[in-house]
This record gives structure tokens, C-alpha cells and sequence, in this order.
DNA sequence: AGTAAATATTAAGAATTCGTGATAATCTTC
DNA sequence: GAAGATTATCACGAATTCTTAATATTTACT
């Protein structure tokens, strides 16, 4: 398995075994970590610390995972993986997760913890991999720019996100509805023609007249073939 | 002027006021910072941040100064400057500071503090000093000024905030959100397009009309190419 | 080949975001 | 306290991006 190395995690629980578990685990895995007992804690750890990702408890005295997930996200570029015991989840849970970027249910093992925790990272701070080269595609998240044979590509917001999920994911089969849950998130209303749009105008930007870059899997999605 | 990167130092003392006046100072300085009230909370950040240096307060309830320099010094590689009264120092008071690296009486000035943290930097850590000049762009903070191309900018003080904090991160894109929590504070009321008009007076005073070094990324933020 | 379904292409208008100049409010300085 | 600089707000036009919808093309299947 690859190393991530100077990643720095967050652990926010209100029970210190949890804390110290959790914190002796992800330091052996090389990860610099800080921990806080409650909301207000977190909230200026994070602010100080600056963390890749953050590990946070739905349940706390005082100011609860929610409030905390809302207020940094605002301002701070960090993935957050909330958790919560299993009893917990209903409804209204799941929609006020929807600010994390991946949520757990207690109990859960250090491996899958440590597995989220990787694919969060692969998705927002690609550039933090050891792996940043796609072939002939570079992606520098922190810039925002995605090089293609050297070339900066121009692309939108919406256009840089698509091409970097699709690169990221290269060789496997995306379907158009899978490609509308994580571009343009579950609640997008629209036809999934708007996909079909986009992918147009990546295979322009890429020169990719013969769609082989991006291939058509007809009845099941793209594939981005490097 | 010789700038110091990626240095953390913890600042211990149980008077919020001097707290914060430290730690906005030597956050300015480009120092990462963290703060604690009392001696415990010393100790436990102390083990999970790991400082390269602690502002220790002498006087304080519960553990004492003198007892928290003595817990770390047997096992952390940290350089630990003793803050104290300037009545308070009587001989006894020297002996127990013997075991820390250097000691100021209050009130001292943050000029003094500073040079005071560069010697014993300087001296423990000797690899870790760097030059901060970026590209074309060469930033006095001491004298609050900034050179572009050899020329000084005549920059107010919002606009010298805002171009510091740009060009410090240069390379990647920072939201408005972010630079109004950094450069206006996280308590700003007002809209972002402020960020906006700040920008453009910026981009005006840099003659960067086509908007190559500070350019827009639609939707993202904004980003300093040097 | 004929047909239906899926995808591609295009263009247009909706929506968003950004830039800009004017102006009001606040703070400094003399 | 007047003059000048600085900071903040506002409104509107410009530019870009997003979305939709209509039409064309390709593909798979009978």
C-alpha cells in the first residue's frame, strides 16, 4: 500500500480510549496527528493546525459534529469523515452529513477507517500523493490546473472537476449517473445529457476527435483509456 | 532580512490578552503557533505538536512554569524560553530557571522576543533558517512594506495584508471565503466582493492588466503566478 | 435495411460570477 | 474640524459558465 507522508489529521471525539486508539494507529501509519475533546476545541485546532482531514464525532457535549463540520467548512479546504454509532442514523443524520465528505458508523475497523481515509485524500489532495502523474496527465489540486502533455489545460470549474474524476478513476467504467453524483452531487436535478456535454467539451480541449482518450461505453459510461 | 519557515512554537500563559498579542505577532512572522492556558494543556500540545520552541510563562495556576520545563526537558528536543515578572526574580528563581534556555523579564518588547526566538533557533535548529524572497517580490514585514521588482509598492495597509497573504501562498488558488477569514478575520460580517475590489487596486498598483499575476479562477478564488 | 435507443453536437438563453466606478462611512493627519 | 486617505458598500454591466432543449448521428438489434 502507498505512504502518504506529512499528512496531518484531526481526531475529534469526546472519549479519549477512542482518541488515543485512533491516535496511536494513524501515527504508526505515518500521519502527523492532533486530537480534541470537544466542538470549540476543534474548531480552533483546526483553525491553527490546518489538517488535511478530519475525524469527527457526531455526538459531543457542547457544540456538535454538525456545527463544527458547518463552520469549517466555509473557510478551510479539509475533508471531513464524520462518525457516528449505528443507532443514530436516520433521516435527518444523513442529510445534515451531507456537509462531510464520507461518513462511518461506529463500530468500525482501523483498516476501513484507514482505507477512507486514503480515498479522501486521493480525491482531494491528489497532489499529496506520491502518484500525481496520470501518463501523460498531471493534476496540481492546489493550483487547480491540470496539465495534459505539458500543456495547461483551460478549463471551468465544472470541466477541471469532471476530467480529474475521470482521470483519477482512469481504466474503470464511470456511469453517467455515477458521474452526476460526484461532480455535480446528489441533488442535481438536471438530465444527465448534461454529462454527455461536458465529456464534448473535454474531448475538444484534449484534441480527443477520435474519442480515444475518453471512450464511450455505450449503455454503461466513460472510461478514460491512458 | 532572514525569515524563518515552518518553525512552530508554543506559547504558554495564562493571560489571554498577552496570548493572543503573541500569537498574532509571531503568526505575522510567519511562525506556526499554538497557544495554551495552563500548564497541562502545555504539556499535552507539547507532546502532539511538537514545537521547536515554548514561550513559557513562569507564573501560573495549577503547574507551575518551572514544573512544566522540567516534565518536557526530560524528553522532548524543545527550546524552552522562561517569561517571568520582573519582581519575581530573586536567586531561588534563577536556580529553577536554569533548566530552560533563556529567560526575559517582563514587560519586554515583541522586537526583543523576537530576536531572543531567532538565537535560539539559530542555535538548536541552524538548518532550518530561509531567505523569503518570492520571485519579484520581496516582503519587509518589519517595515511593512513590499517590493516589487526593486520598487516599493504604495500599498495601504488592508492592501498589504491582502498582497502578503497572496503572495506568501503563491501558487495556489485561495477562495474569498479563505482570504476573508485570513486577512480580514474570521468574524468579518461584510460580502466577499470586497476581495474583489481589493484585488483590482492591487492588480492596478502591479500594472498587471491582463491579470497574469494574480489571476481569476472562476467560481475558485484567485491565484498568484510568479 | 429499418427501427429504437443511446449518445453527440449545437446553439441559445439562464444563471452565476466578476469587474468596475461611484459613493458613503470611517479613520488620520495637520 | 477640514482635507485627505482608507475602508466598505452598492448597483449594474460584462464576461463566463451552466443548463436546457432541439436536432443530428451513431449503434445495437431485429
Amino acid at each position: 500500500m502507498q505512504k502518504l507522508k506529512g499528512i496531518k489529521v484531526l481526531l475529534v471525539d469526546d472519549e479519549p480510549n477512542i482518541l488515543e486508539f485512533l491516535e496511536m494507529g494513524l501515527q504508526d501509519e505515518g500521519f502527523e496527528v492532533m486530537t480534541a475533546q470537544d466542538g470549540m476545541m476543534a474548531v480552533t485546532l483546526a483553525k491553527q493546525f490546518q489538517p488535511h482531514i478530519i475525524i469527527l464525532d457526531v455526538m459531543m457535549p457542547g457544540m456538535d459534529g454538525f456545527e463544527v463540520c458547518r463552520m469549517l467548512k466555509k473557510s478551510e479546504n479539509v475533508a471531513i469523515i464524520m462518525l457516528t454509532a449505528k443507532d443514530e442514523v436516520d433521516d435527518r443524520v444523513k442529510g445534515l452529513m451531507l456537509g462531510a465528505d464520507d461518513y462511518m458508523m461506529k463500530p468500525f475497523s482501523f483498516e476501513e477507517l484507514l482505507a477512507r481515509i486514503q480515498a479522501r485524500i486521493r480525491n482531494q489532495f491528489p497532489n499529496l500523493m506520491e502518484e500525481v502523474v496520470h501518463g501523460p496527465f498531471r493534476i496540481d489540486d492546489r493550483r487547480k490546473e491540470i496539465l495534459y502533455n505539458q500543456r495547461v489545460l483551460e478549463l471551468s470549474t465544472t470541466e477541471y472537476e469532471l476530467l480529474k474524476y475521470l482521470v483519477i478513476n482512469q481504466g474503470l467504467v464511470l456511469s453517467k449517473a455515477k458521474i452526476l453524483d460526484k461532480v455535480w452531487g446528489y441533488d442535481f436535478g438536471g438530465d444527465e445529457n448534461i454529462v454527455e456535454v461536458y465529456i464534448r467539451s473535454l474531448r475538444e480541449k484534449l484534441k480527443d476527435k477520435e474519442h480515444r482518450l475518453i471512450r464511450t461505453l455505450r449503455g454503461s459510461g466513460y472510461r478514460v483509456d491512458l
